[in-house]
Formats: C-alpha cells, sequence, structure tokens
DNA sequence: GACGGCAGTCAACACCATGTCGAGAGGAAT
DNA sequence: ATTCCTCTCGACATGGTGTTGACTGCCGTC
C-alpha cells in the first residue's frame, strides 16, 4: 500500500495521487480546517463535508485530495511523530552524563509535543478503535519508542547503574504504554488524570524506580 | 438519565423499559447474540441488523429493548466491571499480610476477569473514543479502583511499609494507566505488547518498585 | 493556433446504517 | 366485549459515505 514510510524520509504520500500543482493549497486548507475544526469538536462529529466547505470545495472535490476522512488525520499524526521523534532526539544516548536529567528530558518533550497537539492527539485515540491503519501506524510508531528504551535500559544495565530486572523489552513497554495512557487521560480530562503541571514528574518517577529502583540514579 | 447506579445494587435497566414478561428472554438473546458476534468481528462491524436478527427479530423491534447498539454495549460492560469488582473483593485490605502475594493477587485477578471477556473489553476500548456514555462509567470504574489502590499505598506508607514519594493519588492513577494500556496491547495484539503468559508478573514488577522501591517488600 | 491531455471541479446518484411512526396482533384483566 | 398493555414490524425519513460522468480551463506541442 504505502510506500516505504521511512521515518523522516520523503513525504509518506497520503493525499493527493502525487504531482505539484495550484490544488496544493488546496490540500492544505483541507488539513488546517481540519485541525481547527478538531479544537472544537470530536472527530466523529466532523464530516467529509465539513471539511470540503472549510476548505472552498465541494465534497466531491474532497475525494481528489484525500481519500476519506481518516485519511485526513493520518497525515496529521505524521506530522505529530515526526515533531515528537525530532524532540526526542539523541537523548538516550547521553543517558550517563546525569540519567535523571535525561529521562526526564525525554519524558517532558514527549509531553510537550503531545500536548501541543492535544486535538490530534486525542482524535486518533479516538479512531484507533475503528481504523486499522491508524492503529497500524501507532503500533510502529511505539515500536520505534520501546525500542529505544529497551536498549537504554540495557544500557544501563550493562555499565552497572542499574540493576538486572525484568525483560528490558517487557519493562520498556509497560513504561511506554503508561505514559501514552496516563497522557491521554490528563489531556482529555475525562476520568482520573494526573494534572497536567505534575504529570511528567509522576511519570519520571515511576520510570526511574521501575528502571533503576531508586528515584536519585548514580552517574 | 440512569437511575443511581450503585456498585452492585438493582440492575441499571440498561435495557427494555422496565416490567417482566415474556419479551424478556429476546433481551437476553440479543445480549447473546452481541457476545457472540464480538467474538468474530469487531464492534463497529456489527449493524443493529445483525443484533436484531441474531435474536430473531426485526430492526424496529431492537428498538424495543435497547434504544441503541451502544446500549447492549454498556449493558455487557456493566456485568464484566461487576466480576471484576467482585473478583478483587477485599485483597487489599489484607494487604500486610503478604504484601507482595496480595497485589500480585490483586493483578492476577482482574488479569483472569477482562481475559474472560477481552471481546466486550476490546469493543468498549474501541467505542470509549466515540461514546460519551461509555467513558463516563468506565472513567466512574477506574475511579473507585484508584481510589482503593491509593488507599491501599497510604496504608502501606502508614505501617512504614512502603517510603513515601509521590501524592498516592498519582501513583495510583499512573500504576492503574498502566494496567490498562498494557492489557489492552497483550488482548489486542496490536502494536508492542507483554505476552500473555508473562503480563502479571511484568505489571506486578514495576508495581512494586513504584510503590516499595524493592520488588520484595518487607511483611 | 488548434488540439490532446491532464489537474481540478462538482451535480447527481447509489448505497447503507440509523432511528421513527403508526398500524396492528395477541393475551390478560375488568 | 372491551379495554389496555406488551410486543411486533412494514414503511419511511434522514444523514453520511463513496462513485460516476461530464465539464472547465490551462499548458504544452506540433
Amino acid at each position: 500500500m504505502s510506500p516505504a514510510r521511512t521515518s523522516t524520509g520523503a513525504a509518506p504520500t497520503r493525499g493527493r495521487r502525487s504531482g505539484r500543482s495550484t490544488g496544493d493549497d488546496r490540500e492544505l486548507a483541507i488539513l488546517a480546517t481540519a485541525e481547527r475544526l478538531l479544537r472544537k469538536r470530536p472527530f466523529g462529529d466532523i464530516s467529509i463535508d465539513d471539511l470540503a466547505r472549510g476548505a472552498g470545495i465541494s465534497r466531491p472535490t474532497f475525494y481528489f485530495y484525500f481519500p476519506s476522512k481518516d485519511a485526513v488525520l493520518l497525515t496529521l499524526l505524521d506530522r505529530v511523530t515526526e515533531e515528537a521523534n525530532a524532540a526526542a532526539g539523541d537523548v538516550l544516548v547521553r543517558l550517563a552524563d546525569d540519567p535523571r536529567a535525561r529521562w526526564r528530558e525525554l519524558i517532558a518533550r514527549f509531553h510537550a509535543t503531545f500536548g501541543g497537539h492535544r486535538d490530534v492527539v486525542l482524535a486518533c485515540a479516538q479512531v484507533r478503535g475503528t481504523n486499522a491503519e491508524v492503529r497500524r501506524l501507532w503500533a510502529e510508531v511505539l515500536e520505534r519508542w520501546v525500542r529505544a528504551v529497551e536498549a537504554a535500559i540495557e544500557g544501563e544495565r550493562a555499565r552497572g547503574a542499574a540493576p538486572d530486572g525484568l525483560p528490558a523489552r517487557d519493562l520498556a513497554i509497560a513504561l511506554n504504554s503508561m505514559n501514552e495512557r496516563v497522557w491521554y487521560a490528563t489531556f482529555a480530562g475525562d476520568g482520573p488524570a494526573v494534572a497536567e503541571r505534575d504529570v511528567v514528574d509522576v511519570l519520571l518517577d515511576v520510570w526511574l524506580t521501575a528502571i533503576y529502583r531508586t528515584t536519585t540514579p548514580p552517574l
């Protein structure tokens, strides 16, 4: 289906068939409309007609640019995950500097990125249940982060900073999963949630105790 | 809207207007059909017509028993959460016996309950994005569990078994959130997931380190 | 400078799921 | 027998999605 999908590589081309032209700004207009409407109401309450009219085109014309409503969201999600990847950067390779500070940096940067696009993130969480493509993309992104954390944990164990324990991969999955769900609750604001101001420190604390058995890991 | 909703109290009456009668088994037939179909395909791919035909009635008649497709799922969810509450029982009040064993028991019982109804649980997770009522009910149930865990953590701190640290409520939220998301991944099988065989021990390990800073809490 | 082709556009249509309305059938109580 | 209530469904209204086919204008090219 979709070609290659390298993380930062060429545009994933979820939108129009390809080729540059005047219709380029229409595509952007659809994306912008989606983000704007998402700020006001849930994804499910936005129809293709809303998106089309918001971009100044008719509904059939929408299909010239995107194959479905979900594809628009997928494009938006692509942007966010790329931004998150960029924000995370190489923090984890510099762990030995100051583990606590580095882990905190990692969590704080993800928090900032997701918080800055909470409407998109929330909408994705909402359709993940119904849309296999969103599910697939999210799984892929998560796998990447899990692997990075897994490697970092193993690195810390190898240098004697962290004790042995659970398989690093399982631990990485559990911690990443926790973050995802906790952020979701915090941003969505329904159900028991950690206050936005505290959430980074709460998550950090659980990460550190799970990895090091202490909140003050040794240098 | 819905009356009272005490946890274990009288039936929440999500179904027919009320009153006993012959149509009682029809209501059960709809529920049974829903569970059966959920085993085969996602909730979104099941139409009201499927439910009605499966129960041997016509689509309009379905509306005599339930106001919507979601209401059927809600009824199913009610059952599961009640079973989970019953399974959890009073495990947490006997923590001082053997903390590790008690926490493990708690997690294992939830795991068994959810695993035994994974189709319903997965369907609810799927619909939570679009259905406010499911969201509300789930939030309510979660709040109950969070409070129980919060109290247990405070108890462990008071008796000197667990060190001070994060606000107990924040910690309880984070841990419960982790469980929810990890189970979801394990049962759904998409994306990075912990093997079903290991999941209880993985979760337990993170709980213990987060609460006690060790995997072998003192008696 | 006409001509073929392609990006872009949309009215009209086919389809499908949801939810509603109103007319009934059958049994039980009065 | 009549009235009431539970239970039933055919037929309809609505609203969203995705498709078709015809049309416009522009750009290159021969």
